[in-house]
DNA sequence: ATTAGTTTTGGACTGAGGGCAAAAAAGTGT
DNA sequence: ACACTTTTTTGCCCTCAGTCCAAAACTAAT
């Protein structure tokens, strides 16, 4: 069990050799970064605005909207910590002989793992993935590359059809978390997310029909 | 090709036989109803405001929030109206002796033509699908029962796994076609939608791994 | 110390959406 | 036609996200 995953790390290391108006930079969007996520948490997305954001992290407003565009933004940032832990869960496991295979499984547990543990950050999170603005999917995309660690797991496994590209394959393994975790919050939050993944991996892996 | 998916038709006909509190409401409803969809047809979603679509429709804008408590709940009554066309179309293919493993190959073109026709309105639409606000979800789950109309198609073809709920697998299937949309049309917007939804089925009906 | 460039600040503005009290309209009974 | 009740509309106020902008504050460079 990964406890860090609850603590919202400082961004960006505020190195010696930067100016001082860089360090700044870096400091005060690192105390944005962590003082919104942890109202996050304890408030709830929703009812966290920028003002409490801002005030908390003792900056006016609109510098707020300077370091982030959007409120979402800062989730961002956080789905980027989370995926690359992910990454490195992976990682590790690998190093322990795993084939692509189980990996993949272990991947998908680790999912479960996080999106039952930060279940109201979840929802808003995937939900800037398919942000009909291009752009914030876009930006969404690029923080949280699920498909970027599915995709080397696929090519090692030689199980992998062969007439549909494994890019292609691996964003729509990854969209079906997406969409699997969406319709969990939405519809079954009672249940536990891991068997609902389950099920999801299942069918995108063997197909619905008969084998 | 199907003409009629572009012209918002009236929701509701005011019969005889009610009051006219009542003839009047479904007036004023589908008077904002089809002005709305007209204007975000000529304007766009984002570019048309409340207070367009009110001023347009001859009530105050309080009123326009009477009828339609966001603005995306007009974009459901019309998702509905398409999907139940959609409903039609199937039927009638049907009636021709198709079985029922090709009908759900039509209902993916049919899906693939008004996803390609409606392209600036299928996003807002698809996106409530997945609105972090259970009852906004729930609301538009409700109005595109989409799932239903695959449902009762797997049931008839007998090459379905049984290990899996036939519900669950139309979900899937439901959401397959949803997250292949809004991916299209914020990452690969000039591609055919034909062709992005066609190798999703094609992967969740037969799987990433071999057969 | 002066100046030039960058960033923050706060205020004004727009749009979604909720709430509310007063006005208007419709329904009802006489 | 009249008063009386109920339902709906209206208009106005509020909060919050997000944009824009000009003035102030700060940093960098000479």
């Amino acid at each position: 069990m990964n406890l860090s995953t609850f603590i919202p790390k400082p961004l960006l290391q505020d190195d010696v050799k930067l100016s001082l108006r860089e360090r700044q930079k870096i400091r005060r969007r690192n105390r944005i970064y962590q003082v919104a996520i942890q109202l996050f948490k304890e408030n709830g997305f929703d009812k966290t605005t920028a003002t409490d954001i801002a005030r908390t992290a003792h900056v006016s407003r609109g510098t707020f909207f300077n370091y982030y565009p959007y409120k979402e933004a800062v989730l961002l940032d956080y789905g980027a910590y989370i995926v690359s832990n992910l990454h490195d869960v992976i990682e590790q496991r690998r190093a322990t002989g795993l084939d692509a295979a189980a990996l993949l499984e272990e991947l998908w547990l680790e999912l479960a793992r996080v999106t039952q543990e930060e279940r109201d950050l979840i929802p808003p999170l995937t939900y800037e993935l398919i942000n009909p603005d291009p752009v914030r999917a876009k930006a969404a995309y690029e923080s949280m590359p699920l498909a970027k660690i599915i995709e080397p797991l696929l090519r090692e496994t030689h199980k992998v059809r062969e007439d549909v590209s494994i890019e292609r394959i691996a964003a729509t393994i990854a969209y079906t978390f997406l969409m699997t975790a969406l319709r969990w919050s939405a519809f079954h939050p009672n249940r536990p997310v891991k068997d609902e993944l389950k099920k999801a991996l299942t069918l995108i892996l063997d197909g619905t029909y008969k084998r």
